[in-house]
DNA sequence: CGTTACGTTTACGTGCACGTCAACTTTGCT
DNA sequence: AGCAAAGTTGACGTGCACGTAAACGTAACG
């Protein structure tokens, strides 16, 4: 327990954000840091959620949209309604994600080929520079 | 050879997009679209463009990145620099791609993770429901 | 020959995700 | 006590990716 909570400082550095990033996901209601005084204290829960803002960023999503999904990771309890509306919502989210998966292997693998085939171009035009020196 | 170029209209439809996207893909020259008269044909070459182009945003790439990436898959030839500059940053993209992938991976292992925590939580609700009644 | 459909340019508007001041406390040295 | 560093709350600004409305062209159809 050397760090139980990180103020804004080290929770920028920590995670490569801004202090107005920070606030902003606050007032978004993505983060929940406390007060000490005036000043915000993140915890482990605030420091778990922004690693799954930043990821859900990283795959296109919004933040609201995020916003909504990071309830699932923080279901302690709640309604069986909430729950179940989380859980399809979650749903929904997992298939995007299996489908974005399988377009990117797709896209992996287009590229590579173009890459061979760009690779083939260079070596011919390093050759006949060779060639012609 | 029945639909040799498209007008706006049916690329808009073949690829759910709304004119203003095809002329503002235009404007910032991710498209090339020839002119009959004064409107647009797009070619075979725009719709393999836009396929890319809109793959590429679901990549979270933007609209410049995918301008700069596009010129791989165009590379009919070209000077050598400008081919291995080309070539170097279509590296740089399938290194980000292949980390992508990687993270959705384990993201998709987490979220499937929770989502059994989740259906368990609701049975037991539903169990205790039906004891209940 | 009018009008309806489809397309065009020009230009201003919009939502999102922050950036960037300005003005103000609060805290920690010295 | 004084002063700089760190943090806070507004509030306006910005870049991107389009949306939307106005005014115009033109081609076909009854």
């Amino acid at each position: 327990m050397t760090t139980e909570t990180l103020n804004i400082r080290q929770m920028c550095d920590a995670f490569d954000v801004t202090p107005r990033t920070l606030r902003f996901y606050e007032a978004k209601e993505l983060l929940f840091p406390i007060r000490e005084g005036q000043k915000r204290l993140f915890t482990k829960r605030d420091r778990a959620r922004l690693k799954l803002i930043l990821r859900g960023k990283r795959f296109g999503f919004s933040l609201e949209e995020i916003r909504q999904l990071l309830d699932l990771y923080h279901m302690n309890d709640g309604q069986e309604a909430q729950l179940s509306k989380t859980y399809i919502l979650a749903e929904r989210h997992l298939a995007d994600m299996e489908a974005q998966k399988a377009e990117l292997d797709e896209a992996i693998g287009e590229l590579k080929e173009q890459m061979a085939w760009g690779a083939e171009k260079l070596a011919k035009l390093s050759k006949e520079k060779t060639v012609a020196a």
